[in-house]
DNA sequence: TGAACATATGAATATCTGTTCATATGTATT
DNA sequence: AATACATATGAACAGATATTCATATGTTCA
């Protein structure tokens, strides 16, 4: 029956693991969270960012930073204003997916 | 417009968004998520996920208490064994949607 | 009861992570 | 050019995390 070489058959390779659960912890710090859910639907400045988010400016461009590298949020320039969106759509749908876990 | 009163009104609250990071950084593990897949549509005992999962006994067992306290996986005991399964449909969804999303 | 087996647990350790503080970089304004 | 403003960056530090090793707990079976 569902032995074990049929589990590890349907098991995702050792590279699709690890991406899983790098982007999972993209969504696993509440200040990353907070960001994401700020620049969900509308672009937005570090520096409204940072107040809506509450944390220091410093804390928010580093996470940004990480955000950035993770491809999860893009950003444009202008003045002397940097704005970032969320550049994927999949993150309000995996956001939204937990948030309906946790609330049951 | 998009004004930041506005986005702050549609801030999940605080507890939430602890609750939403707590849940994604239980996936943030490749043991973890090895685990997960592993238990997904089949209930296995340690040893089996153990091998499976190509980890130590420890770790694993360590791991498994983890995902008990988040109440993602639940357990029942047969004789010797520890039988566990995934204890929440969600889970299945998110790991998906998250794997839609890397691959891409 | 004793041996073998399956799982859990605690301590120790190395690594990773997020924040802070100080400061650098870059842009606009006067 | 000088100043003010917005953001980024690096070093340092504290706390969290995953694994390992040794061993404890609990169960079956001879």
């Amino acid at each position: 029956m569902d032995n074990i070489e049929k589990v590890k058959e349907n098991m995702p390779v050792e590279e699709e693991v690890f991406e899983l659960a790098e982007l999972f912890k993209m969504l696993s710090d509440p200040t990353r969270v907070k960001i994401l859910y700020t620049i969900l639907d509308n672009e937005m400045s570090v520096g409204d960012i940072t107040e809506i988010v509450g944390s220091t400016q410093s804390a928010v461009s580093h996470q940004l930073r990480v955000l950035k590298q993770a491809r999860l949020v893009k950003y444009r320039k202008v003045g002397k204003s940097v704005i970032y969106s969320v550049s994927d759509e999949h993150v309000a749908t995996i956001l939204s997916m937990g948030m309906e876990h946790i609330s049951e």
